[in-house]
DNA sequence: ATGCATGAGAT
DNA sequence: TCTCATGCATA
């Protein structure tokens, strides 16, 4: 909200929002980090040993529990210190880092933001078999053949060349797969941004094809901005629970538990290996067969129950379907026989790379106030000598992070938990709550939930990686 | 598997 | 300007 002074100092440390704040931890610490030298002016050596995990930012207990901060901990050297001094970057970290929407001389060269999903590697057997079949296009990208940031690909002959805005839908849909196909009725309840699945249509209706745009799928943006904003609005709901061709349909409730998610997550992965498929292959099954393209990012995070819960509670049907796909078909590769090739032209900024230490350093500043305002960011990215917007997204996606691990299953507790909810017992030794998920068989508290990822190996992997053996061994 | 980035929509 | 869903790029 708007609720955020402008004060880099006092600000941060009353904000309601600041989730993570431990009243008798931050406040003081932050307000001195900030008041000195805005920031540290001071030198100071980050204690890499010293600072935990930032998991522990959502443990009240575990800040309560860290010993009495040096004054200096989180003021950085000004030059010199050591992250900047060991650091390969350092130089590069104080230089300006912009980035050149359109061939900068900078990136002339570069690798440019060129996104073409063709899965030509990476690929499991059957469907590397598949493809085989389907001789896979040559796909150059710009940084083979150009220095621009252009993309040229050489498409399939019998593409019809639909791009729209990054999506490249190179070859017909092949509908000799849906037959097989159970029928996608009403799309299970949660596929919010897919309610426009023909629910209806025959699983043989030449609507279902999820070939390119405008090819009987008109809710379905394909458009390959992946970004949720430009999927149909959250109007599911409508039609849930049974309906998901061919599943069951207590998994295709409205709302899975977590158990049934982390169930479902299970079985998918599961099942996955055993039929020989990559998280990729999935994801793009799932574009093929439903419209909707999934990365394999998204699909791993989807197995290592890494989303958000209501995101979870999205994707689950359609996973559904293909899972129950995958185990009926005779031949699941079909699902692999349309390739999707994803151009994506805009020009994305460069990775950025922080150095361990400076991530260390962030992590600092994040202990002392997880929503830093404008001031205190430019405060932050001066001190780092990183970009404010580094500094920025750094945030974003530490809060988001931040949530994914150890926010419960939406939006309603978030508050509760990260301000009010006193950590558990376990906590004060746990860092990450893993990913949060409403566990219904023991949400005695209501402000705090407890993912049922405290079994050591999937708990471990919700930790950094560099703590798993500090908090196993 | 995960860090950094993007962009739509919300605030 | 934030949140959220998502993905490229990379460790």
């Amino acid at each position: 909200m708007s609720e955020r002074s402008q004060s880099p100092i006092s600000d941060c440390n009353s904000r309601p929002d600041d989730f993570s704040r431990p009243d008798d931890f931050s406040r003081p610490m932050y307000a001195q980090a900030l008041s000195q030298e805005a920031f540290g002016g001071t030198s100071l050596q980050i204690p890499h040993g010293v600072l935990q995990h930032h998991s522990l930012l959502f443990n009240k207990t575990a800040y309560n529990g860290l010993p009495p901060t040096p004054p200096t901990f989180f003021q950085f050297p000004p030059v010199g210190g050591d992250y900047r001094a060991s650091d390969l970057q350092a130089g590069d970290f104080c230089q300006p880092k912009h980035w050149y929407p359109i061939a900068a001389p900078e990136y002339t060269g570069q690798v440019p933001r060129v996104a073409v999903t063709t899965q030509a590697t990476n690929l499991s057997p059957p469907i590397a078999e598949a493809r085989e079949q389907i001789k896979m296009p040559n796909i150059k990208l710009e940084k083979d053949v150009n220095d621009e940031y252009e993309v040229k690909m050489q498409q399939y002959p019998t593409s019809s060349s639909a791009v729209a805005h990054g999506v490249y839908y190179s070859t017909p849909w092949n509908p000799s797969f849906w037959p097989g196909l159970p029928h996608i009725t009403a799309a299970s309840s949660n596929t919010q941004n897919f309610n426009s699945i023909p629910s209806t249509s025959s699983s043989t209706s030449p609507s279902l094809s999820p070939s390119p745009p405008s090819n009987g799928l008109p809710g379905i943006p394909f458009n390959g901005s992946a970004s949720q904003g430009a999927q149909a609005p959250q109007a599911q709901t409508q039609s849930n629970g049974s309906s998901s061709g061919g599943c069951s349909d207590s998994e295709e409730e409205e709302n899975p538990s977590t158990e049934e998610l982390e169930q479902f997550a299970k079985e998918l992965k599961h099942t996955r290996i055993t039929l020989g498929f990559t998280q990729a292959d999935v994801g793009m099954a799932l574009g093929n067969l439903y419209g909707k393209m999934f990365s394999q990012t998204t699909i791993c995070r989807f197995e290592a129950l890494q989303l958000s819960f209501k995101n979870m509670c999205k994707l689950k049907p359609l996973l559904r379907r293909w899972l129950n796909e995958a185990e009926s078909s005779d031949n699941p590769q079909d699902m692999y026989k349309i390739e999707r090739v994803f151009v994506d032209t805009r020009k994305r900024k460069r990775r950025t790379s922080l150095e361990g230490s400076v991530r260390t350093a962030l992590e600092s500043y994040f202990i002392k106030c997880p929503k830093p305002n404008t001031q205190e960011i430019t405060h932050i990215a001066d001190d780092l000598c990183l970009e404010r917007d580094v500094v920025r997204v750094w945030f974003c996606n530490r809060r988001q992070k931040g949530k994914r691990l150890a926010l419960p299953f939406d939006e309603e507790c978030e508050g509760q938990y990260y301000e009010q909810s006193p950590p558990p017992p376990h906590m004060t030794h746990s860092p990450l709550p893993g990913q949060g998920y409403h566990l219904s068989s023991h949400t005695g508290a209501p402000t705090f939930y407890m993912p049922p990822l405290q079994r050591p190996d999937v708990f471990k992997q919700a930790l950094h990686p560099g703590l798993v053996g500090h908090l196993t061994s």
